[in-house]
DNA sequence: GATCGAGTAAACTGCAGAGTGTAATTTAGG
DNA sequence: CCTAAATTACACTCTGCAGTTTACTCGATC
């Protein structure tokens, strides 16, 4: 491990603090350097701009979300449960704090370009595998589903109307039992819609 | 009407453009009075401050939030067209281009300071009116609720996930006839777990 | 027709921030 | 110990912006 690469941590670390508090326009690179213990020459030596800095960070996060564990439908095991550990694929990640910390910080910031925007909204949300699951559980008969993304659509929905937006809004992690109590209660309200048993 | 009343608006328009393609931190005076065909002194005659323009404009915007028709639950008539009422108070909101500009810009901004977005939260989601119907018709018999406030946030938040934050994030408004089948959803799959009929 | 309220244009002050140049110093590692 | 790369301090340029000042123009109203 170099030193180069602890400085580089420590840049992008006070970078993430600074993004966060101020946003794009009003972080200075002058304070960026200062928090990081660097001198501000240093911060320019590894991002060729405050930009660069920026979108560094941005790939990241990116990253983080994208490391999150997938979820595979099973047809031996209760749909009940697989839906269960399905919620968790977002539901972890609710409860990370490093996580959530930049995740404030990019809807914030990305959310006045849209192209920028629905890019990092679909690398963050990662529907394509809740969608895939759903369509499988679908095609084995353990789920009824008409309208597959709107299916996908209302439980990623459920689960971040009560555990996502909150915490972006107060900055307030949610606890694990309040995850899982979100997690069965979207599992319940799904299946109350989607079960095949339903009338 | 004055002219006077006339270059307010024209400065106000300009103004929540300007915030909103560039931030608050971003946003400059002198473009703002560009945009409004407007000298700079002007603006500074109709507010003091950058600040005082912008929380003037969040004013306007809350206003508009709570001149959204309220929905009061009436025992007489039956609970599924009454919640589909519920959801166009909602709803009638998501179709209004003006108010959605405004809400993404606001929503970016009042991000970084938890107190302001929680406040804003508040008066843009209006929460105690769809409480309150719940409450009401949970007291009534016509649906059984036993989390008051998480039944509150899974009608709101099955709303919102298909009408409000996509919207906010590619920009593009949803149609009077996407918002009809938002709704109606909504509903059924709320009265699948609250309806006193389910198992 | 003098006055007054409102608007305008443009130059100006003061400051903060992005990014650079440089010479001196530290550090890693053979 | 020596060298080359990385880091540092700091002065410097340039730009843009918030807010002010001044001298001027309308148009209405008394």
């Amino acid at each position: 491990m170099d030193i180069t690469e602890g400085k580089r941590r420590q840049i992008i670390d006070a970078a993430v603090a600074e993004f966060r508090e101020k946003g794009f326009a009003g972080a200075s690179m002058d304070r960026i350097s200062a928090r990081a213990d660097v001198s501000k020459r240093t911060v320019y030596n590894h991002f060729s701009s405050k930009e660069a800095l920026f979108r560094a960070i941005l790939d990241i996060m990116a990253d983080r979300a994208n490391r999150a564990f997938d979820v595979v439908y099973v047809p031996s095991k209760p749909i009940r449960d697989q839906l269960i550990d399905l919620g968790w694929a977002e539901g972890h990640l609710l409860t990370d704090p490093d996580f959530m910390k930049l995740a404030r910080m990019v809807v914030g910031e990305t959310m006045r370009d849209p192209v920028l925007a629905a890019e990092m909204n679909e690398k963050m949300a990662r529907i394509a595998v809740f969608r895939e699951f759903i369509e499988a559980a679908a095609a084995d008969g353990a789920l009824k589903v008409p309208d597959l993304d709107r299916a996908t659509d209302q439980f990623l929905g459920l689960i971040k109307a009560q555990g996502f937006w909150p915490v972006v809004f107060s900055g307030e992690l949610a606890t694990h039992a309040q995850v899982t109590r979100i997690i069965e209660t979207t599992t319940d309200m799904f299946l109350g819609m989607y079960s095949p048993d339903h009338a």
